[in-house]
DNA sequence: CCAGACGTTGTT
DNA sequence: GTCTGG
DNA sequence: CCAGACGTTGTT
DNA sequence: GTCTGG
């Protein structure tokens, strides 16, 4: 799954990656959690949305922070079927950047995190979906999004059975151009990434703590051999 | 028909 | 808005 | 995802 | 245990 990543490229870097004016909103962040703004790119361009998807339908903001802001994954095996998924999936598709997204193993009773990038180097690029919700007393516009999930490939399953769809290069138009309705092309956009196009490795418990934040929270840790790796 | 949910994760 | 459960 | 809270009363 | 906030 994910639900905690880091993005800490500064934001000159970002419109060069991204490829489109990145809001004046952005800010490096290497302790991303569900609520946060996040960068995403549309078909439009670059937008900040709330991450936690808020229905267009919901009532009131009441309700929108109760389902909105814990919708921070959507399973890719049920997204096409789901209400709160159904037409995102159709018509506002979207890819959201990271340097490496975090994974918690749990052994008993303890959890290690682990941070996991693209073994490039370059920027992992995440399945997203959007919606735009509009408070019906203020006019306020809400645009939120959340982040799909596969089955982990080989390298992920020894910490987490599930993992963010990760969009290769070939594939990036195809998911932003919502003209393509195919199920045969998402099947290949959702297959896990193969497992040599990612590392791992295990970073400090300083990533569990809200607010605390810097590049140090990527660094290796020692003395907390990930198991059961097939790798 | 109306009321109520609408999601993921993990854990047991 | 749209689906499911009663 | 993790951390941290976890209440009541009445009124609009 | 379960919800909210970040």
């Amino acid at each position: 799954m994910c639900g905690r990543f880091a993005l800490g490229v500064s934001r000159k870097r970002l419109e060069e990656l991204i490829g489109a004016s990145v809001p004046a909103k952005y800010e490096p962040s290497w302790n991303v959690a569900p609520g946060a703004w996040i960068p995403a790119r549309t078909q439009k361009g670059c937008a900040m949305l709330l991450w936690g998807l808020v229905p267009y339908w919901i009532k009131d903001k009441v309700s929108g922070n109760r389902m909105g802001v814990r919708i921070m994954n959507a399973r890719c095996e049920t997204a096409f079927d789901k209400p709160a998924f159904r037409e995102p999936m159709r018509r506002s598709r979207c890819l959201i950047p990271a340097e490496a997204f975090y994974e918690w193993q749990r052994r008993g009773r303890v959890k290690y995190p682990h941070a996991i990038a693209h073994a490039s180097g370059r920027l992992l690029w995440f399945a997203g979906i959007c919606d735009r919700w509009t408070d019906s007393g203020s006019g306020e516009v809400l645009r939120s999004c959340c982040i799909l999930t596969t089955r982990a490939n080989e390298l992920m399953a020894p910490i987490h059975d599930r993992m963010p769809v990760i969009v290769r290069e070939g594939y990036r138009d195809l998911w932003l151009d919502h003209s393509v309705t195919e199920a045969d092309w998402f099947g290949r956009v959702f297959a896990p990434l193969p497992a040599e196009r990612l590392k791992v490795w295990p970073v400090s418990c300083g990533v569990n703590k809200i607010g605390l934040d810097g590049p140090e929270l990527l660094k290796r840790v020692s003395g907390q051999p990930r198991q059961g790796s097939s790798l």
